[in-house]
DNA sequence: GACTCATTCATACGTCCGTCTGATTTAGAG
DNA sequence: CTCTAAATCAGACGGACGTATGAATGAGTC
């Protein structure tokens, strides 16, 4: 009978990627992540020996939805520019989340890059899932060459609008940033890297 | 004979305020503290009752040294134009620090304004001493109505690139950006907006 | 040289943490 | 109905945490 196990390990997964994610890693206690995910408190240890292995998991369930996501837009999008328009959707989208608790990834890496590197390194990788499909994107848009360059620079002016919308918990500067990027995106498109 | 002491607490507040940053503040413990001030473990009772006191005057401390700090710059520059490329040089002088820890003040808020916005609220504070000497800047050079939005673009910058350098442990991050932003301050010097 | 009080320091409190054990329940296979 | 193994659950472990106490120390005052 391992069918039953599978959704009770995944309630843990799903209730532990939410608690690190409004609460940070270090601050969420296995009796946070029980009590959240409806099992007694020791039936978690039969799933999971550590606590890194819960982020460990929770990381790889995160990337898994991330990739599912990518791939969604990639085949409801036909043109490239219309999915970097998707992409920058993101900061309207999420935007109460943001303000509350910031970048799910780019806090976590914050966080677990101080002094866990171990953990950061898995971590990272939520954002070359990102960078590869916006690289693929800037490539098919003309800018094969630069299209690792200008990937970077698009997650990285959403990394950066993120914690200043957060810290003055201002979601004008989503809102603003946003129109910005898609003037931005649409010059590139027109051909026009004068800003660039 | 209140003056030894100061420096004992001076000691805590510095070591701490270290510790903050390289750790995290909800990872350092006062363990962490009383080793690196050099002081026996329940002596520090005698100066802070509790672990957020001693981030209350870190977050001073802290303050203050980037008050002082921009002081300089506005004595030591006559240009605003100057005084911007000075700020953004920050990328490369820490660049070192940037990579390992993050950004100092984006990473504490990240984490402080997770569950703890009381303490957020402080940090913020951070923040907002920049922005307001970066306003005076823009408004200086000519940009007067829009001094605070292009001051807030400005830190937006300096903190996604800390992220994504950070993420990435790649020093080439924070050198190109620095370029990249160089150039853009000289065209709004030279009142080329295009690209704002 | 006795008094005062800021400062130092060893040590302990209660709590919660991550981890672990082992007995119990459950359900499909023979 | 029985056997087996997956899955559940209560509870406890040692340790570290933030916090707290009170006695010892030592420098300045009269």
């Amino acid at each position: 009978m391992p069918r039953k196990s599978e959704r009770t390990r995944q309630r843990i997964v799903e209730a532990a990627n939410r608690l690190f994610y409004h609460k940070g890693y270090n601050q969420t206690s296995f009796s946070d992540v029980v009590q959240a995910a409806g099992v007694p408190r020791g039936n978690i240890y039969y799933y999971f020996k550590t606590k890194d292995e819960i982020l460990e998991e929770a990381i790889r369930y995160r990337t898994g939805r991330i990739t599912q996501m990518l791939e969604t837009w990639s085949g409801s999008y036909r043109t490239p520019i219309e999915r970097l328009h998707r992409f920058i959707d993101i900061l309207s989208d999420s935007a109460d989340a943001i303000l509350r608790y910031g970048c799910p990834m780019g806090s976590l890496n914050s966080e677990l890059g101080k002094d866990q590197r171990g953990l950061q390194e898995q971590a990272e990788n939520l954002f070359r899932v990102f960078e590869s499909w916006l690289s693929d994107q800037f490539a098919e848009l003309g800018y094969a060459g630069r299209a690792r360059e200008l990937a970077l620079r698009l997650m990285a002016r959403g990394q950066g609008i993120s914690i200043m919308a957060h810290v003055h918990n201002d979601p004008g500067l989503l809102r603003r940033e946003k129109e910005h990027l898609g003037r931005w995106l649409d010059q590139l498109a027109d051909g026009n890297d004068d800003c660039a």
